[in-house]
DNA sequence: TACTTGACCGTAT
DNA sequence: CATACGGCCAAGT
């Protein structure tokens, strides 16, 4: 067998893929968060790198990811960004200024709330 | 092979 | 709140 990674991958991206498609409605999560459930703790990037080169025309809730920070992660004013304030407001997600607000959840908790179904 | 690029992140200043 | 830095690592040049 000449390589490891070239069949690793694919199987982390299909539980990426896994991970952001639980995602429910009205909820959001960061890229740090989704990595490291989807088994790949530290590699936020590679999620980012992930969503970067996934087809727009595959469903996805793409845009409920967001950085640890709450700002939305594509460039400010571009298309992309303001299709996915769109969508998260229209799920009743606060974006205030290109950034949703994480009042007393930090996004971390919010998945695993969300994944768990753990009370406030 | 070496260097650069990214839809990132936590810590420190 | 804003910068800076190191860490992460697949892919492209």
């Amino acid at each position: 067998m000449s390589g490891l990674q070239e069949t690793v991958l694919p199987e982390a991206h299909a539980r990426v893929y896994a991970v952001i498609a639980a995602i429910p409605p009205g909820r959001v999560a960061s890229y740090g968060a989704i990595a490291a459930r989807a088994g790949l703790p530290g590699r936020a990037r590679l999620v980012g790198k992930l969503l970067g080169q996934t087809p727009a025309d595959m469903e996805l809730p793409w845009y409920r990811v967001l950085r640890a920070n709450g700002q939305v992660a594509l460039p400010p004013g571009s298309r992309g960004f303001r299709e996915q304030c769109r969508r998260l407001r229209s799920e009743g997600v606060e974006v205030r200024n290109g950034r949703v607000p994480l009042s007393r959840f930090g996004l971390d908790a919010d998945l695993d709330r969300a994944l768990w179904g753990m009370p406030a």
